[in-house]
DNA sequence: ACAAAATGAATGAACGTTCATTTACATAGT
DNA sequence: ACTATGTAAATGAACGTTCATTCATTTTGT
């Protein structure tokens, strides 16, 4: 695999082309040809970078879900405040999701296809170790509901998802005064 | 199109191997041959009960839609209880989703991918005005937050789903007890 | 001049779809 | 009751296309 600066802006490129071909057409519209075609290489190319298709959808699961976790906890410190620190992490994840739109459609995508082996989902998974911890303390301090960590997730986190997903087709507007509404029923659903 | 008792069999068949097929290894690896040697038919054959594989995921999107949300409004009369009301249909989306899972984890797949053309995810849409109606009552009556139907379902429904995925990988189990739980939650974070 | 990187035409497998043919079935005639 | 006839249903080999992948060749960088 080239390792040289050149080299580094083509293996993005190439991922950059899977995401937009995947979010706007989905996995059965991303041929290697077309994804040679966006990134500005010959199809061949491809295969000095990553070791076929599979390889190379896996890797960009990998490299954006890293970007995603990156994102959650970027300056986080666990405090005193269990809660404090939940609003944080939140507002980190929301943050993500509208800045790096294309980014968190794509993980959206990826959560419930096959396309994306299960061992490059539980590697996936391993990043939000910080988030179970801060719950777990919670649970702890009895300010979070004793409840799985799944079901902590599904009402806290993955909601956005699905907004993300309506303002995608136009259906809803994420606007900043709505965020907070928004944070205050993911805080009310896990809270105590 | 065939209308014997026989040809609804196959038109069945056709739909169950469309689910399993996708549910198991997604719509990339559902290749018409394949849906035809599950449903027990011939491949030329579905040509004769669809018009090709884009009508027929769009067919079976639909009828699964429907069944759903038959289930979902099952029995439904709106009684003087905005609660006792979404806790009807709450239960029943619920019990739908553990009771018919393939069916379930079907939608859940629909609804993330390109697969399924807009014009069909509108009609599908269409199915839960009832559950619109109900919010916006509780809206009026000040029991139910003022925020986008989106957001309210984001919270108290689209979480189940997240789930059913979850106990679709063996990393978590929905128990009796549980639901009730997940009830809850759904409950509070919709409420005023 | 050398090696690494990139190319894109060629390849074979797999796909959705078609259609000439066969099979199944209902109805009619004897 | 049996067979002939017409029509609908079903078949699956064949077709054209598209896909991921390869590799002999060319280009680039040092």
């Amino acid at each position: 695999m080239p390792t040289t600066e050149k080299g580094q802006a083509k293996r993005s490129a190439l991922i950059a082309a899977v995401i937009d071909l995947v979010n706007n057409n989905g996995f059965h519209a991303a041929p290697m040809s077309l994804i040679a075609k966006r990134a500005g290489v010959a199809a061949g190319t491809i295969y000095r970078y990553f070791d076929g298709k599979q390889d190379l959808v896996n890797k960009v699961y990998l490299e954006v879900k890293e970007a995603f976790s990156a994102s959650a906890f970027r300056d986080y410190a666990p405090t005193d405040s269990v809660e404090d620190d939940f609003r944080t992490i939140w507002y980190n994840i929301a943050a993500f999701k509208l800045r790096e739109r294309d980014k968190a459609v794509f993980l959206s995508q990826c959560d419930n296809t096959p396309m994306i082996d299960e061992a490059s989902r539980q590697e996936g998974l391993r990043h939000l170790r910080p988030l179970l911890d801060l719950w777990q303390r919670g649970q702890a301090q009895g300010i979070i509901r004793p409840v799985s960590p799944y079901q902590l997730y599904a009402f806290s986190i993955y909601p956005i998802a699905f907004l993300l997903h309506m303002q995608q087709r136009d259906l809803y507007d994420i606007t900043q005064p709505r965020i907070d509404e928004v944070y205050r029923m993911a805080w009310d659903s896990i809270k105590l």
